[in-house]
DNA sequence: CGCTGCAACTTGTCTAGACGACTAGATGCA
DNA sequence: TGCATCTAGTCGTCTAGACAAGTTGCAGCG
């Protein structure tokens, strides 16, 4: 077992009011804000916190516990406790339904993703007639039946993003919307040959705690909260034709709104 | 030390691979999600949840703290565990921004809360000039100095946001924007007097887990994340003539955009 | 009647130790 | 050389207990 660097952490305040473990988490997350500790690096193991701090090995962890469900740091089993790095981050436009973005084959997932140097896949391909949920039914007009389209979307590897399309059942049944492959620019684009001109989108935006199947399907490190945005997309006849309920790693999406002053 | 209701919660599986401390938090969550612990609710003491599932104390408390981080349920010292309540949101169109809006001499804060039913406040009002932080200085064309306006907006008394605005310092000085109290309709409607009428609005999400100050600044309970959303203004000359950097307290908030389908 | 103060119950903090499981590098064998 | 094994180091899980500190209700006193 190492010695610690001196230097690089202090030392506790027996006279301070604040918990021991608090005091070790604040030293801490001190070094790793003023870079002592970089992004990926490797921090002291919890028995070079124990004998640097002269606590017991539960304090310790409790202070690094602290730092995990911040988001700073993420344990490896077997290997030690890491300082998180930032992911690359996917961008996401308010114009990314714009109809000039509808012309290419691929969707605006994988064209947008290889533009940025990242290789998109696709899995989990789901397409099945559902009953919908309260929600989703006042969202849609209350229909008996939809069709419910399901994917979820990584980059490099790791998925980043996890999405279902309701749609009316009496809208999409044997169209190429019930298809695995809806073709060329989406299911939008399919809406609109099918005589639903789009309008406008409706979002919804929450942020919140992932559920442990959410951490399951996106490999969430703890920490990590999600987005979850809720689009309706409306005709210009004012029927809302589709709804796509979306939950995205937090830590891997800034969303960007363009907002006319009106 | 009362007894637990019996069928309440099940008992553990030896046999499994899963935690004793997960398999706990798995049936307390699944209790909760079931309505079997309403909202508000108080769950069973750690001593009774012990004596339940013939574990030491501290097994316990590892699972309730990962339903706490979870945004699940959150503790009271002396109290008990119990059902974290979701607190009323506040809904943000996306035209909040809009010229008409403007028009009352109470803030938009303030109207809308009190059309809500709520009761509105703001605080730590401050208004002083500063060197900008790199981000903010490339975001307004990169100014020497801006005018920083900070407040924190509260509702029935516990606070939900707080926000700094930032404008160019020669645009601002010896201005009302420079007041405490910049009069009716805000800072936006004494720009569009000083010349500066407003085109269009930027605006950028992320979602994160708060610091230590943004925990403290909001009393947020922990499990619960906050929105952070940097909006920038331009005026019809394509000028950035404000950034306000907002941290939201993630439950209290449900962000709506309108997007038009060009 | 009102108030104080105690008692019981709650969560918060901390200790000292045990064993398990995973990783990575060193060792030694074929 | 190549591979299997060993070993030291790491985090993961769990125990049994101690004392601190906040809350609540009640008994008893003035």
């Amino acid at each position: 077992m190492a010695a610690l660097p001196s230097g690089t952490l202090g030392s506790l305040d027996p006279t301070s009011d604040r918990a021991v473990f608090r005091q070790i988490a604040d030293q801490l997350r001190e070094a790793i804000d003023k870079g002592r500790f970089a992004e990926g690096a490797k921090l002291p193991s919890e028995s070079e916190l124990v004998e640097h701090f002269g606590v017991s090995r539960m304090t310790v962890r409790n202070a690094l516990s602290m730092l995990q469900s911040e988001g700073l740091v993420s344990s490896e089993h077997g290997k030690g406790v890491f300082v998180r790095p930032r992911p690359p981050v996917r961008r996401l436009a308010s114009d990314r339904f714009a109809r000039r973005h509808r012309e290419q084959g691929k969707s605006a997932f994988t064209v947008e993703a290889e533009a940025a140097g990242s290789r998109p896949e696709v899995d989990n391909l789901e397409v099945k007639e559902e009953r919908p949920t309260p929600d989703i039914s006042a969202r849609l007009g209350a229909p008996r039946r939809v069709l419910a389209r399901r994917r979820r979307y990584l980059l490099d590897g790791r998925p980043v993003e996890f999405a279902t399309s309701y749609l009316p059942l009496d809208l999409a049944r044997d169209t190429p919307i019930a298809q695995p492959n809806p073709g060329p620019g989406g299911i939008y684009a399919r809406l609109e040959e099918l005589g639903h001109k789009l309008d406008h989108f409706d979002e919804e935006i929450r942020a919140r705690m992932p559920s442990p199947l959410e951490i399951k399907t996106l490999r969430l490190a703890s920490g990590v909260p999600v987005i979850h945005l809720i689009r309706t997309a409306f005709d210009t006849k004012g029927r809302a034709v589709e709804v796509c309920d979306t939950v995205m790693a937090a830590d891997a999406y800034v969303l960007n709104y363009h907002l006319p002053a009106t």
